[in-house]
Parts: C-alpha cells; structure tokens; sequence
DNA sequence: ACGCCGCCTGATAACGTTTACATTCAAGTT
DNA sequence: AACTTGAATGTAAACGTTATCAGGCGGCGT
C-alpha cells in the first residue's frame, strides 16, 4: 500500500479511504490511486485487514460429513447466499459427534470466523447459544431462539406423517418404519410422525415393524433382515431418509422383492440422486438448499447489525415417485 | 500475548519461544508460561500470526461442484490428509469454466493461501504452471510436471478401454458408447480407449453409436433418445461416468428395458451411490480418495521444502456388479 | 480584514505476532 | 582474576492495514 501511495503521490491513508470509501477523496487522487493500484496489480493484504479490524472475512460452517449428499446440497445453499459477499465459507465436518463438533467450532474460533453456520449435528441447545454470545449464528434444522440465533428448520414430525399417510391412502396396512438414530432428533420426530398418522387413520401399528437404522444405507440394508426376522407381514416401508431408502432397497433387489408391486417404499430428504434410482424413489423434499441459503444470508444479516429474528419454518413436500404404489 | 506474559512474569519473546518451541526455555518459565495460557484460556491470533509470517496455515482447494459426487469424494481425501497438519482447507468451486475457475483461484490467493490445491476442471496446464510459480500446487487428474507442481492421475484410455472390453468379453458386439464433454481430456481419453479395445478385438465401430453427453444425469437421460433416433441396434452402452449411467438407465427404465437382460451398461468413477443403484452399477473405479488424500499429503510436503516428485499414477480397477451382463 | 467552519489530507498509533539484536549471567579457560 | 563462551532472556522493530487526530486551506459571515 505504500507503494501504491507513493507512486500516486498521496499518503497510505487516502489509499484505504479510497479502498473503503470510508472518506471523501479528490478526484484528481481518486484516479492517480486508481491508476497505480491498477499498476502495481496491488491486493490489499487480509491478514492485515483482518488483524487490524478483527474480522476474517470467513463465515465457519460447521456440516457433518462431506459424503452425505444431504449436507452437501445445505452447502450449496450456504455457498450460493454468500456470493458476492466478501464473505467465504470454512468447512469442517463435525461427523455427528458432539465432542468432535465442539472441537471443529473451537478450530473455527481460533481461525478468527465472524460468524457460524451449523448444519444439523449433535450439539446442545445450550451450546449453540453459548457460542451466539461469542459471534453471530446460524442452525439449520431447529427451532431455537437467541438474540444473535437466528433458526431454520422443517416440522418433521409433520414429514413423517405426509410420508405414512401417502402409503396409508395407498391401501397400505402394515406399514413398517426404518428409523434414523435413537438419539437424532430429527429421527425421532419422523418416527413420531408415523406414530400420529396411524393414530389418526386409526390404524394399530406394531412395534415389531419398527426397526432401527443408522440413516445411512447399510442401515437399511441391515433391516429388511431384521424385518424379515420378525415373520411378519408388511406391504410397504417408510425409511427415516432415502439413504435408508437405498440400502433397503438393494436388499429388496437381492432377494428378488419387486418395488413397488411387492414393497413399497418412501424415504424423507429427496437427495439428488434419488431421482436416479430404479424405480425413482418416492420422499419428502425438504428444502434444505433454501434453508442453507437463508443461513447464509441470515449470517449476513446479523454481521450487518441486524437481530435474528424469529425461528424460520420452511414447508415440506410430498415427491411420489415410483417405488410407492397401491397396495 | 502480553497478558501471558505478565501474568507468567516474563516477556512476550519468551511466550512466543515457548508456543513456537522456536528456542530453549527454562523449566520454570516454561510451566510459568504453561499455567498462564491455561488461565487467560489463550489462544494465538492466527490474522497477526499469518500477518507476520506470511502464511495463512490455509490451503486453497480448486473443486468443481459441491453436489457432485465425484468431487466429494476426492475432497473427503484432502481432508483426510490435512487432518492434524494445522492446515485447513478453504475449498471453492470452479464449475469447469476456465474462466469462473481462474478467477476464484484468484480469490484464493488473495485470502493468502499457502498451497493450492486444484481437482480437475478446465485450466490450462499453462496457467497451472504459472500459479505454481507463486506457490506450490497439486493437481489430480493431470500428468504434468513443475517444480513446485506435483500431480496425481490415473490413466484414462486404459479406464475406458478396461470397460470396454469388459462388455466385449461379455459377447457384446454393438457397444454404444456415451461421450463426456467433448472439450474435456478425460472425456477424450476415456471415448480413445473405447476405441482401442474395439481395435484390439479387431471389431468395428459405428462412428453413430457414440452420441455426446455432458457428465451429468440429464446427458444421460437425452442419449437414450439420439440412440433410438439412429435406428441402430445395440446391446451395451459404456457410459463416460456414473451419473450418464444413471440418467440412461432411468430413460431405460421408462422405456421397460431391462437392465442388463436388453442393454448391458458400464460406467466410469465407481461413485458411492453406484453401489446402491438397482441393479448396483458395474463401473471403473478411480482412487479419487487416494488422489484427493495424496495431493493435500504434497501439498504438505512442499510446504515443508521438498520438491514436487514426478507425476504419479494410480491403478483403475473394474468393479463388475451387476448392471452388466452377457449379451 | 478577521475569525470560524468544513472538507481533504497526512502523520501516526495501534492490532498481535515473530525474530534480529542486545543483554545478562553462569560456567569454564587461561 | 580477567576473559571467553554459550545459553536464556528481554527489547524493539517489523508485517500491512485502519482510524484517530491535527493541520491546511478555501469560503463565508460579520
């Protein structure tokens, strides 16, 4: 920079006026700075930036596994309501694992980030609102409130019963669910949505024909076994997500099941490749790719001084594709 | 800093020392120095630390598309080999547009990345060249040499070649083939290999069979139709990657085909869902973790001073599952 | 003509590190 | 006893910005 100043014959303080706008300057030195900058092919220097104003210029985001195809489209969301901010994104995946989380944030708060964006995880509560006392946050899939927490999430529980309710109208009576992890709130929600929808049709539903997954595809490839298992009769499977969907599925095919005649299926997250299956599977979109946009521009917002505002809820989506049919 | 140091009763320097292990420090000052840090709970300002030193501790990591699975992959294997190295990854996305790619490259830079890290896309081998001037560089899927440019590639004719004999084997005679972009080198490779093995097996090949696509779904999807329109005959298709195969097997799907009794399919890159598809996708699988996880390795060592090394190569390997069978 | 007010501008002090250089001091050497 | 050596420490100057402060200067009111 004092080079630029130099050339343009001015002091290093009307360089960064210029460069920020911060002040009035001349014309006559707005163009000689343009013109050396230009030059010169000068960068201001971020560290310097960031060390004299304290802020980085990077937004953490905090996702949980770089394979999963459901996060990965939240970080497109993230990634494209941060352009042309200024602002870009560190990533760390968390893995589900709350310690390993804390710890990535932790990293994150040492980076210097100005604000945080968490995708889903395993998290406390109390945790994420300790760290909004620190910067600004962002969480996708919980509805929490703080006054620099801003939240976007989708009532699960409502997903699960549009899942269990468009096999129901299907002529299906036993229905058997593939849950996600004991412990994922998310999972418990959609059990509890097919819970309801049975309840609502008046429909028994048989704890047997509850299994357990892992939300990932070996998971549902586990359970139709465990299914099996039971000796029961089932006609059709809601799977906690289409991962599960997936791993089932595979199984199904293994064992010569046609899906849908035999089986069918419905899965929850809509997952980009899930239009690509064999038949193309039947889920519950959730807007994750929006919702991550509008953490990242929520982010924004806050470092712009403006308060979170209220929880944000966003619709769910019925996708009947193939692998459901009549019964 | 100075708060440790005082609290410790000693100065900055020696605070300094001690983190860095940059010179001796007594016994007693150094726990003196240990509990303060531990009190005061500090932690260094990385902005001050890059400022000083020049080093950011970041490497800048060239993807194409955060959806792509392929991408993801190799991504996870640059984080895997940054693990514990102190080094975080600050991944953009490129979108195979030299144009869009050069520029966030420069966004990297600017932000005071260490080493650069590009998967794939459309830059010129020139331009790659030029960077590595400025800092060290690793690519993935480039043969090319610098020193300070290290790449990791496997050897795409052979790929294709390996795929398609494998149907030749099988007793295809009438193999359609799927193209990749046509300005894309890989896509060049592996459409060179398929040649070959027609070559090599002394079979003709029917220059009208081979219709374009574009790495994705979609192009997939659209190939069927410029096969049928043809009129031609075929009974096997090696499709230039997993997800051309997946959107053709779905305009199969819709068309009542089966897959591999009617048309037996291959595809490239042995992606996660691949596995999953029904029937599971029989493919050509690239280490792109290994890759991914190799190049954040020399990026490493480069940073620590050693010189790039020759280009290496990694082995391709048939995964024969399902979606192909005898004709 | 004098003082006052605004607008631009330049000098300079931070921001939190690292490191070259200077200093101290104990232990060995002559 | 004076002198060298070397290790451990302190002092202070960078690194490249931004913001505060004060000065210069033209215009305006009296």
């Amino acid at each position: 920079m004092t080079d630029v100043a130099q050339l343009a014959g001015v002091s290093v303080a009307t360089v960064s006026r210029f460069l920020n706008g911060s002040a009035q300057v001349t014309e006559d030195k707005r163009q000689a700075v343009e013109q050396a900058i230009r030059k010169l092919n000068f960068r201001p220097n971020l560290s310097a930036q960031s060390l004299r104003s304290g802020s980085s210029k990077t937004i953490g985001v905090l996702t949980q596994d770089f394979e999963s195809p459901y996060f990965n489209v939240s970080l497109r969301g993230v990634e494209r309501g941060l352009v042309g901010s200024g602002y870009a994104p560190l990533v760390v995946p968390g893995h589900w694992q709350a310690a390993e989380e804390a710890e990535r944030v932790e990293l994150l708060l040492a980076r210097g980030i100005d604000a945080l964006i968490v995708l889903g995880g395993s998290l406390t509560d109390a945790q994420l609102l300790a760290f909004s006392e620190r910067l600004p946050v962002a969480v996708t899939g919980r509805r929490l409130q703080g006054p620099r927490l801003a939240s976007f999430y989708a009532n699960q529980i409502l997903g699960g019963r549009m899942a269990t309710e468009h096999l129901i109208a299907l002529g299906h009576r036993a229905i058997a669910h593939v849950a996600g992890p004991s412990d994922h709130p998310d999972a418990i929600e959609r059990k509890e949505g097919f819970m309801q929808a049975h309840r609502a049709a008046g429909l028994p539903v048989d704890p047997r024909l509850i299994v357990p997954g892992n939300y990932l595809e070996s998971g549902g490839e586990a359970a139709l076994d465990a299914l099996m298992a039971t000796g029961l009769a089932f006609s059709a499977v809601f799977c906690a997500n289409d991962l599960t969907l997936w791993g089932l599925r595979l199984a199904l095919h293994r064992r010569g099941v046609q899906v849908p005649q035999e089986v069918a299926l419905i899965g929850f997250d809509d997952v980009p490749a899930s239009r690509y299956m064999t038949p193309p599977v039947s889920t519950v979109r959730q807007p994750v790719l929006e919702m991550g946009q509008a953490a990242a521009e929520a982010s924004l917002a806050m470092l712009g001084g403006q308060p979170a505002g209220e929880p944000q809820q966003f619709e769910l989506s019925l996708t009947a594709r193939e692998t459901s049919g009549p019964a």
